[in-house]
DNA sequence: GAAATTCATTAACATAGGTTAAGATTATTT
DNA sequence: AAATAATCTTAACCTATGTTAATGAATTTC
């Protein structure tokens, strides 16, 4: 489903405020980037890629949830992350590599995002220094978040990395199943469980 | 030990042949990014950067292998990565956030160097769009790879990831102590001595 | 080159987390 | 509201990895 964006939609204002907080945007090329953004939805369960297709696309979520996964040869799920509000959202590494996803993006919520091709953004983006600033504090952003994730694998217990979920995401306990946070944790909802019923 | 650089020092050269191999370097940038490397040796055993510390450079590894890792309160070290020869290292992170590096970085055998002030990096490479693609594939490249090692943390078995550490780093397994490449594992040495022996 | 130190291997036992299956809840459908 | 289905919890047992300790091999020191 596609609706055009304009720079006073609501979505729009709402892409456009979160990346003011990272840097000037003129209101010229505000109005460019518009032109390459369209308003979508995505139902619940339905995805915004699957493994094996080719990305095309890049995300800005105005509401919902998605959840980005791998899905091994056995069949077991392996949640890489959740994406909220005011986050990009792709699958970067086969975005920049101009390979299969490896990932499947799926709502699990009903979700609402601008959607934009990723090599109109990248024609409008590469335009101007404002929107470099804006892909470099995001690259960085994500590779300190990446770090952070990293790091809590190797380091932490499954516990602990549960409790780091609820500071991480909150709200999200609540509103996701147990099974895709064990999934994120690496662990398997018995053992989620298990863990929930020590701590309290 | 610091010595200057030239643009046709032979480590120089191996840094600009590297650059080259991703983006166009015009010959007075190359002069003018020469300027701010200098040549340091780091002895095994050496540090570039300790936890605690704020990291205020970003080197380029000419020969060498350093290993980054973490020290948790227990005193259990974590080895984040390896890093070889042709390869850019940071305390990245800590850099970016202009923290203290929560990372460790020590050379496991004698090491030689290209260092740079961050600041001066940063102010010669916003100066020219080919330090910025170069800047901008780094970053990707240290995307994917974060992606990668964050994936095989979360799905794989401790057997798995010993392999796909082989792959990753060839010719490390023999110089470096397995210690080190159990605790990149996130697994004791023993452990890792039991895998290698079933794998025989 | 002997002694001392460090490192890798192996074994015995402990523990975290996986697996399966049975209830107990909660949500969905009719 | 009853019936069904999905999810969460709990328990029993299993497996991979951790812990400790003993031994052997390799490296360093004197």
């Amino acid at each position: 489903m596609h609706t055009n964006t304009s720079t006073d939609s609501l979505e729009y204002k709402k892409y456009l405020a979160f990346m003011r907080s990272i840097a000037d945007v003129p209101e010229d090329e505000a109005e460019k980037m518009a032109e390459v953004f369209r308003h979508e939805k995505l139902d619940k369960g339905q995805f915004f890629i699957r493994a094996g297709e080719r990305p095309q696309t890049i995300g800005f979520i105005i509401s919902g949830i998605l959840r980005l996964y791998y899905l091994n040869d056995k069949g077991d799920e392996f949640t890489k992350a959740f994406c909220v509000e005011n986050e990009m959202v792709a699958a970067y590494s086969a975005l920049l590599l101009e390979e299969p996803s490896r990932l499947f993006i799926e709502a699990l919520e009903d979700t609402s995002l601008l959607v934009a091709p990723y090599e109109s953004y990248k024609r409008i983006s590469s335009g101007h220094i404002c929107w470099q600033i804006i892909n470099q504090k995001m690259a960085e952003a994500l590779i300190i978040k990446k770090e952070k994730r990293e790091s809590a694998l190797l380091m932490d217990d499954a516990a602990k990395r549960y409790l780091q979920f609820l500071e991480d995401y909150p709200g999200l306990e609540g509103k996701v199943k147990q099974y895709y946070i064990a999934s994120y944790l690496g662990i398997t909802p018995v053992s989620l469980s298990r863990i929930r019923s020590k701590l309290k």
